[in-house]
DNA sequence: GTCTATATTCAGATAGAC
DNA sequence: GTCTATCTGAATATAGAC
């Protein structure tokens, strides 16, 4: 019930900013009506957009990181678990209104810290590691049909899932996400 | 041999930078300096971003269709048209430097003029479209192995494409499209 | 059709008082 | 830790000379 602290309200606020508006589309200022201060007390906490950009990464790579264990150990099959990290993807959708912070950046590369860019790399070799874990797993157990590589299979997945943020939200579209992903999911027993 | 009028260089440079950039990404000052004129001048030919916009993603819309089009009298097949569509994604890759300008623009859907998302909607209703044609005729003709669902076959491999753009561009490495696209690659005869 | 000059707004960032 | 005040640069855009 603590309030949260004013550094971990500005990541929470920059990182919608992030996935909404994209690294080029937000600013202090967002930051500064969004949380209830000043612009100039942000530098106070990220002295600078970059330290700020890398801080967001860290903090996404972690969590992210998080979930995707927590599915290993919640889940048994690989499908189920392919399945829940498909679901995160959804939910990070929000509906259209929103990507994954590693899309939105991916699009921004060429104006990212070369720090972030760097973090952008490892986040996604965590996430295409685990993912072609999952595919191994659903091959051995059956869980997920027609499986021959599945190294190939997470990068497929991966580009799919990211894809199909995309697509539901060019056009603000909930349904586009479930169209794009609805034969990988349909390859999932259960 | 004709030099190109200075209209159509100065949407030259806005597609580069904005498939490079992003919308939010690039500026008057960049096309300027590209095509060798004031930034004032610019505005004598397209009074605003938003004008500017509106006329790159009308002449991409042209552009692709066209492209769209001569695909299907240039080959027989559903599969060897699919497989033209992308190695047209593939191009617009440019080994991780771009992306499609929809997948652009989709990420800075927020910023974008209300004009520019109808038709950013309007283009990815033309692609998805051809696509769910050359699944059909893929089905039909052979072409294509395990279509059942042309539509939800058309939505998947767009998500995919431009997904496969986004995870080649994250860390440049052209690779990275090759290998998300793999499979769907392999389901095409040849 | 292109230029110089300028207006306006907003960006990220700093200094120093409280 | 937050504030006011300010700096510097860059953005889109306009006016008017050539």
């Amino acid at each position: 019930m603590a309030t949260i602290d004013t550094k971990t309200a500005l990541l929470n606020s920059a990182e919608n900013a992030a996935r909404t508006l994209g690294f080029d589309g937000f600013s202090y200022a967002d930051l500064a009506e969004d949380v209830g201060i000043r612009k100039a007390s942000i530098h106070h906490h990220f002295p600078s957009k970059a330290k700020l950009s890398v801080a967001l990464m860290q903090r996404y790579h972690e969590t992210f990181q998080a979930i995707c264990v927590q599915l290993e150990t919640s889940f048994e099959t690989g499908g189920a678990q392919l399945a829940g990290l498909i679901n995160q993807y959804k939910l990070g959708s929000d509906g259209g209104r929103r990507l994954c912070l590693c899309t939105s950046f991916s699009a921004s590369r060429d104006s990212l810290p070369p720090d972030v860019v760097e973090q952008l790399r490892l986040f996604r070799v965590m996430v295409m590691d685990w993912m072609t874990g999952a595919f191994e797993r659903g091959r051995d157990d059956g869980s997920i049909s027609g499986v021959t590589n599945p190294e190939l299979e997470a990068a497929s997945a991966l580009s799919l899932l990211e894809g199909a943020q995309l697509a539901a939200r060019a056009e603000e579209q909930p349904a586009l996400f479930d169209n794009a992903i609805a034969l990988l999911v349909m390859r999932i027993s259960h």
